[in-house]
DNA sequence: CGGTGGACCTGCTGGC
DNA sequence: TGCCAGCAGGTCCACC
C-alpha cells in the first residue's frame, strides 16, 4: 500500500512522537512474517533510546543512541500506531515496542510482507537494503534530464520505469498512474521513446502529486492509516486511480483500466494519448 | 542482460 | 445465504 507519501506522512507523526522517549520492552506476537521478527524480539533493545526517525524510499529508519537503527517497510497492508498501553491489541499487530512516557509503538500488517529489523551500518551510511535505491524524488538529482538519461535503452512502458526503486525510489502504482495523469503520458508508453520535453514533464508531475499527497496525509484504499489511526484524504484527489469507467474531470471522457507488467493501470484515453503531445 | 510473471499472505468484494 | 474467483498500495526471484 504505502508509496513515499504515506511513509513520508507516517515518518512526520513518528519524527514528533518518538525522539527522547526510551524502547522500555519490546513483544513479538507473530514473528513467522515473510521477514520474520524473531531477530528484533533478541535485539535486546531496552534501555535504548530513540533519536530521530528518518525515511528513504518506502523505508522508515528509526535512529538509536548506539548507532544501532530500526529499520521499517510496510509491505503493502503495514499500519504503524503510537498509542496508550491500554488500547487492546489488534488481530494483525505483530510487535509493540513500549515506550517511555506510557506510549506504544505498534507495528501492523495483515498480509505479512511488511519488514521490521535492527540494523547497525557501517558509519554515515544507510543499511544494505537502503543501498541500491535510486535517486530521491524530492532530491536535486531528479529531473527531466536524469530521467531522460535514465530511459535511454528501457523499452519498458514508463510506468513500470515510474515504479522501478532503481531510478526513482517511492512512486508505486497509484501515483505512478497519478504522474501520467498529470503529465499527459499514456503509461504503455515505452520509456526509450519519451522525448526530453515529456521526461521534464513526468518530473514535475511527480513531485506535484506527491507533495499535494504528502499534504493530505496520503492515499487511503483498504489498510494504510496515519499514525494516529485516522485515514489518508488524497482519495478525493484522485484523478484516475481506481476509476475505471468513470468520467475525467479535465476532459469528460471514460478512465480505462488495463494490465501493465501485472498491475492495475488507469489512464484517461483522451488526457493520454497514445502518440506523443 | 533487461523485462516479465509468479510467489509471498490475508481479507474483502462481486458474481453466480 | 454461501462459495469461490479475483483483486489489493510491494518486493524478490526464477525464467526467457
Amino acid at each position: 500500500m504505502p508509496e513515499l507519501p504515506e511513509v513520508e506522512t507516517v515518518r512526520r507523526a513518528l519524527a514528533r512522537l518518538l525522539p527522547g522517549r526510551t524502547i522500555c520492552g519490546v513483544e513479538v506476537f507473530s514473528p513467522a512474517m515473510r521477514n520474520p521478527l524473531t531477530p528484533v524480539a533478541e535485539a535486546r533493545l531496552e534501555g535504548c533510546r530513540i533519536e530521530a526517525v528518518r525515511r528513504r524510499g518506502r523505508y522508515l529508519v528509526i535512529d538509536l543512541h548506539d548507532r544501532r537503527q530500526l529499520l521499517a517497510h510496510l509491505g503493502m497492508s503495514g499500519v504503524i500506531r503510537v498509542e496508550p498501553p491500554t488500547v487492546p491489541r489488534r488481530k494483525h499487530e505483530h510487535l509493540f515496542l513500549h515506550l517511555s512516557g506510557d506510549l506504544v509503538f505498534r507495528f501492523e500488517c495483515p498480509r505479512r510482507f511488511s519488514m521490521f529489523k535492527e540494523t547497525r551500518p557501517a558509519a554515515d551510511t544507510w543499511p544494505e537494503e537502503l543501498q541500491s535505491l535510486g535517486v530521491e524524488p524530492f532530491a536535486c538529482e531528479f529531473s527531466g534530464d536524469y530521467l531522460f538519461r535514465a530511459s535511454r535503452g528501457r523499452r519498458t512502458p514508463v510506468k513500470t520505469f515510474l515504479m522501478d526503486n532503481a531510478v526513482v525510489t517511492g512512486i508505486g502504482n497509484i501515483y505512478a498512474a497519478e504522474t501520467l495523469f498529470e503529465a499527459m503520458i499514456r503509461p504503455t508508453r515505452l520509456a526509450a521513446g519519451l522525448t526530453r520535453r515529456e521526461c521534464q514533464r513526468l518530473a514535475d508531475a511527480a513531485r506535484s502529486v506527491l507533495t499535494r499527497a504528502i499534504a493530505a496525509g496520503g492515499t487511503t484504499i483498504h489498510d494504510y492509516r496515519q499514525v494516529d489511526g485516522s485515514q489518508g484524504r488524497f482519495v478525493q484527489e484522485l484523478q484516475v486511480y481506481g476509476r475505471a469507467g468513470a468520467v475525467c474531470r479535465r476532459c469528460g471522457g471514460r478512465i480505462e483500466q488495463q494490465r501493465i507488467a501485472g498491475r492495475s493501470t488507469y489512464f484517461c484515453p483522451g488526457c493520454q494519448k497514445r502518440s506523443q503531445i
